[in-house]
RNA sequence: UGGGGCGUAGCCAAGUGGUAAGGCAACGGGUUUUGAUCCCGUGAUUCCCAGGUUCGAAUCCUGGCGCCCCAGCCA
């Protein structure tokens, strides 16, 4: 019953596809595979489609390949194989040892075209790529047949053996399908299967000089893993009759189908492999794993839970409609996922001195707060509390408006799990500025607690000033100041200039000097921060890795800080 | 003007002939030692539009309209 509800949850079409084929006995397998090409990082999209090949397999008790589309070596890169298991890892997901390569088929992939090409369904041509794009035709028109296209099949098997051992340059010529040049598709317009590449591959060296195109090695790789259900992207929904030409035309092991779904889009966000390599090496981020970057490196870095992620995935659904989702949904997830596992502590980002004058001067007090109020088994900690102490700029107002109900002059309000405080007097520097306040405390309301009843409406963080530990703070913002960057064009002009402010004075409650690598805490009031990767014992650097939701910031009209 | 898809609330998304789930956002209200969390409440007389079939249509039929993808020796 529970399993049929949380299949029921995760529903989607292609869910029902699959739970189709097996009740119909149409498969008695479920096999999936996750496909990327080591050309760049995995981002936010990708988990979309990693959740639904895997989260498939579980739930079908399946399996899903991790398997490397690594089919065009003047792209890819050890170091992204390397990342994008690093990252699959990391959002929780095991391939177990079911671990493969395109490349680890190219002799099979390389004998299956000769197959073609004695079956007279496959020919080498010699047109030069201007030619081919000229012959192909255009939307409207179809093309015409190559003048090689009926090249005796043993002119055809000598001219593709030469095409392996090396003896043309690259563009000489290509191995083609051979299909229908009038096809109103055009990706049965005689489409190319291999061409000749002299680049050294990151697994076959330089075995190889020929490479097969996507189009020949995905499904035949799909084929020889015994794949059920290939699950792709929308575009390649054109692709799938010639998917399942090379199927039905090859001595293949097994029939897999393949399977389309719209692809993520994100509210101020760019999910484009090609945009965000641009990012990166044009410096407009530090990295691929910028914490702004929507890749996965870059959210860990930025202190997102790969629960969070998960949950997004699950939430936003698998459709075939074109879709923009709204960020704040992500955001949604990654606060549920945090709040109730993020430890609470109390850190000031922009300080502003207070000294409590009724205080004794060296006395220091051992003030114990809740972990996480939500969760008692998170259990406490002691703080420190002293005559001088740094609370928020933002929680005080010299001239308060309405409905504010933090510190301003002659008003009371609590220091959490500290005291009760009243401002008495504003200290000021030569500009004008509030440089320090003055206040008193009332020794009854240790704790923050008030035995006599009294409502106090404003309660605020605050550090020991003494105590404190110093920490560079880096505050985030959408990469982009568009909510759909580039549509007007120019996606370099939409980048948000103030995605990045950086903190150099913050003050930490003393406890955080331990705040061990990927371990997210809530700063109380503020949000939820994590230690950087540049983080250093001598030099603490933390990440905002999301605000609290701020209804205060809402009603003084959307000023953020 | 060729081929392939898709149109349900601001954003996602169920629904598959029986009278529009759910989530996010937004907006009210309550609780609160985080203006957080939590709780409660507020949305589609209507499903791109127009006809038709039917006792009954978001679901079936016909005709429009709109959006996306395809002319890499990329994936």
């Amino acid at each position: 019953m529970s399993e049929q509800s949380s299949d029921t949850e995760n529903r989607n079409f292609i869910r029902d596809i699959v739970a189709d084929d097996l009740s119909s006995g149409h498969c008695k397998e479920i096999a999936t595979r996750f496909p990327p090409e080591p050309n760049g990082y995995l981002h936010i999209g990708h988990a979309k489609s990693i959740c639904l090949n895997f989260g498939i397999a579980q739930d079908f008790g399946g399996r899903c390949h991790l398997r490397f589309d690594d089919t065009n070596p003047t792209r890819e890169e050890q170091e992204y194989i390397d990342a994008i298991k690093t990252d699959i890892r990391w959002l929780g997901l095991d391939w177990g040892k079911h671990l493969y390569y395109a490349s680890d088929y190219f002799e099979q992939l390389y004998d299956w075209a000769v197959h073609l090409i004695q079956t007279g369904n496959a020919y080498v041509d010699d047109l030069t790529a201007d030619e081919i794009r000229d012959y192909r035709g255009t939307l409207t028109d179809p093309g015409r047949n190559s003048p090689y296209r009926d090249r005796p099949i043993e002119e055809n098997l000598h001219l593709f053996a030469r095409m392996r051992s090396g003896d043309f340059p690259e563009g000489r010529c290509v191995l083609r399908a051979k299909i229908d040049m009038a096809s109103g598709n055009i990706n049965l317009r005689d489409p190319i299967i291999y061409r000749i590449i002299h680049t050294k591959h990151p697994r076959t060296a330089s075995k190889w000089c020929i490479y097969p195109t996507y189009d020949f090695a995905h499904g035949q790789s799909d084929a020889i893993e015994h794949i059920s259900h290939s699950i792709c992207t929308l575009e390649f929904e054109d692709h799938r009759p010639l998917y399942d030409w090379f199927i039905e035309n090859l001595p293949v092991p097994s029939r897999p189908h393949q399977h389309e779904f719209a692809r993520l889009n994100l509210s101020y966000t760019v999910l484009s492999k090609r945009i965000l390599t641009q990012l990166v090496r044009e410096n407009r981020v530090s990295g691929w794993d910028d914490p702004r970057m929507p890749t996965l490196a870059g959210l860990r870095r930025r202190g997102f839970p790969p629960e969070a992620i998960r949950d997004f995935a699950s939430r936003i659904g698998v459709a075939k409609r074109d879709a923009v989702v709204d960020v704040a949904m992500l955001e949604h997830c990654v606060r549920d996922i945090l709040n109730q596992n993020a430890d609470r502590r109390m850190a000031v980002l922009r300080p502003l001195k207070v000294i409590i004058e009724n205080y004794p001067d060296s006395q220091v007090e051992e003030l114990e707060a809740a972990n996480n109020p939500g969760n008692e088994s998170s259990g406490t900690r002691t703080i420190p509390f002293s005559r001088e102490l740094y609370i928020e700029q933002d929680d005080f107002m010299e001239a308060p408006p309405k409905k504010f109900f933090r510190l301003a002059p002659d008003r009371e309000v609590r220091l959490r799990y500290g005291y009760l405080i009243t401002c008495t007097n504003v200290i000021k520097d030569v500009n004008g500025e509030v440089t320090e306040l003055r206040c008193t405390y009332d020794p009854a309301t240790r704790g923050g607690k008030t035995p006599d009843g009294r409502k106090v409406k404003g309660t605020l963080h605050w550090v020991s000033a003494s105590h404190a530990v110093d920490a560079e703070v880096r505050l985030y913002e959408y990469l982009f100041a568009v909510s759909e960057p580039g549509v007007d064009g120019n996606l370099i002009q939409d980048i948000n200039p103030t995605s990045l402010e950086v903190l150099n004075n913050c003050k930490l409650e003393p406890c955080l000097v331990n705040l061990s690598k990927g371990q997210t805490v809530q700063f109380e009031r503020m949000g939820y921060f994590c230690s950087d990767t540049d983080s250093t014992p001598e030099r603490l650097v933390l990440n905002r890795t999301i605000g609290l939701r701020d209804s205060w910031s809402k009603t003084l009209g959307g000023k953020t800080g």
